[in-house]
DNA sequence: CAGATGTCAGAAATACTGATATGG
DNA sequence: CCCATATCAGTAGTTCTGACATCT
């Protein structure tokens, strides 16, 4: 019983399912941002700052699905290994935009290699018309859940 | 700039896409538990071992995607509220297999009714079809990662 | 012996909550 | 005034790492 015993009919909800990619995604970003000693949040700020440079620390939080406490910290750990540089004092009042330095933008491209190679993997012997499709979909489930709770169906039996 | 600024090309990515389900889901999740006083973990734990029973712990942590020392802490949390029952002494050795209380059912019905409204608002608008075709490109995604890591394809130009 | 498990402990990263101050 | 932001502090839940004993 090494690995993903058959559950009852949890595995067969398309909810369970998100889970189980999510976490191998997950766990395939782990293992190859290792390497660069990098956590997935971390990649995500360098990545996030080298396609928007104007993002603003409580932006990238949302962008990369951690509060802004916590994009804080990756910040402050990314400017003390200096791939990032944020200006001391703010120009005009609360936002300081971070900027990514000469090493930030080599080892940002590196991960990024790294990520799409997983992404590649992830989608490997499907056409871009299936790929896109699948996308899609999970957006039209993001598109649902995001939209304010609906009346509830009665209750089916268990 | 009050939400989802809209990205480079970071949201065209399926990895990114699923990133944006799960946190879409998890707190839709959340926020139906709360007032039955229930983490996502908590749910999970609940409703594998009415669907599983004989799970050991190992086997509930791998399948609600958290640790065993997580899973153990959940564990004795609903021990302690009384929700589950676990032998104070192994019959054989190892395993404690954790069985649902009266109250223990009776909460994890209710709460499994709100996680099922939540999946059906994400699934609201499009037929069966298209969600099993959903489910299966997820599934192919899953297959794909668990793969023995292939060769890297050549880096492509940024 | 190897492998999976149950358990414990400490360190680390993250999240949640509340409070304060600033800027639009 | 309202809202978003930036920041700080405290609490809690989670993960990671390592360790040890037990069972298959």
């Amino acid at each position: 019983m090494s690995q993903a015993p058959p559950l009852g009919s949890l595995d067969r909800t398309l909810g369970y399912v998100i889970k189980q990619v999510d976490a191998a995604m997950r766990g395939a970003m782990d293992e190859v941002l290792r390497p660069l000693d990098l956590t997935v949040a971390q990649f995500a700020c360098l990545e996030l700052l080298h396609q928007r440079p104007e993002l603003s620390n409580a932006e990238l939080a949302r962008a990369a699905f951690v509060t802004r406490q916590s994009m804080n910290l990756v910040l402050r750990g990314l400017e003390a290994r200096g791939l990032i540089s944020r200006p001391a004092t703010a120009t005009t009042g609360r936002a300081r935009p971070a900027e990514l330095t000469e090493t930030g933008r080599a080892l940002r491209a590196r991960a990024s290699a790294a990520v799409r190679r997983v992404e590649a993997r992830m989608a490997a012997g499907r056409s871009d018309a299936e790929l896109a499709a699948l996308a899609d979909g999970l957006r039209a489930c993001i598109a649902a859940l995001e939209r304010p709770t609906g009346p509830a169906p009665s209750a089916a039996t268990d």
